[in-house]
DNA sequence: CGATCGAGGTTCGTCAAGTGAACTCAGCAG
DNA sequence: CTGCTGAGTTCACTTGACGAACCTCGATCG
């Protein structure tokens, strides 16, 4: 439960980055979008400190990204598992844009060792700039920012 | 220049996170994509702290993500200053990323001041994921991860 | 009933990283 | 040469990450 001064300037990025942007809440997603519910296999896999693993999944949860749902496996005592929320499942695109971008120039013999396929015809998943006119976005020379002062 | 251990289960989130991941780098990228080349212009304008950015610069460029470019202003001396390589320019998805997710979770009163358009158009950039045949994809559930075992 | 086990944490000492202030260094103006 | 400024380094301090050990609660065993 902490507070990192990304805050500076109010820009959306550092407001995200403020959430999600401290060591392993991007592992910890990668892995919830995977299926992993569970804070053994979350702490399993990732390889993560508890004590961090518990302060980030605190955090992701204050933040409604994760809901912290109880659940009962046969005859066993009751647990709780963290699911994803919508608020959550929004970050997708983000988890997919860090491992195109490192599918591409970080490929380094051993890795790209996961592939996304769309469920309904296998072909591969990308992550597409376009403007909402259809026209396709090469990049940032493609695009206008415009500072919108804050009248509110 | 230091190396966090983000490395553990090689994938290529990990991996793009142990370029970018630490405070401040996805911010300097921001500022890079609206246009900031210049040392002091990230400092002003973000509030890190000299030597972190100059950390993170240095890891930046070593990473192949920005250029070091010397350049020379009227009657000044040589300086240089820290271009977007095409490399670095393919992060801007991710950027963009961030930015939506704050923009839509986020946007309390006073924020929000950004908005991306489309240069040729003035239409609102979107980040939209879709797979190859050109279907929608939704989010985390239309899509089918696929381990490919690293056969060497 | 009491002892044991294991998931899901918490606590703690240590060590790395982030932070801001002060200092250094290299040209250029005068 | 002296002062000024952008760029960067050094330093003392604080915060956060790390890993090991410990705690807690419910199910099971005896």
């Amino acid at each position: 439960m902490s507070e990192p001064s990304y805050d500076r300037s109010r820009c959306s990025v550092a407001g995200t980055l403020s959430v999600i942007g401290e060591k392993w809440s991007l592992l910890v997603l990668r892995e919830a979008f995977l299926g992993v519910r569970r804070f053994a296999d979350f702490q399993r896999i990732l390889g993560a400190p508890k004590a961090v693993l518990t302060d980030r999944l605190t955090t992701l949860v204050a933040a409604g990204i994760f809901a912290r749902v109880p659940y009962q496996a046969d005859g066993e005592r009751q647990r709780h598992e963290y699911r994803l929320t919508d608020k959550g499942r929004d970050l997708y695109p983000t988890v997919v844009a860090l491992m195109q971008w490192g599918d591409r120039y970080l490929a380094e013999p051993g890795a790209a060792p996961l592939a996304l396929e769309h469920r309904d015809c296998g072909a591969a998943i990308r992550l597409e700039l376009t403007c909402e006119a259809g026209h396709p976005v090469a990049g940032p020379r493609d695009v206008r920012p415009v500072r919108r002062t804050a009248t509110g």
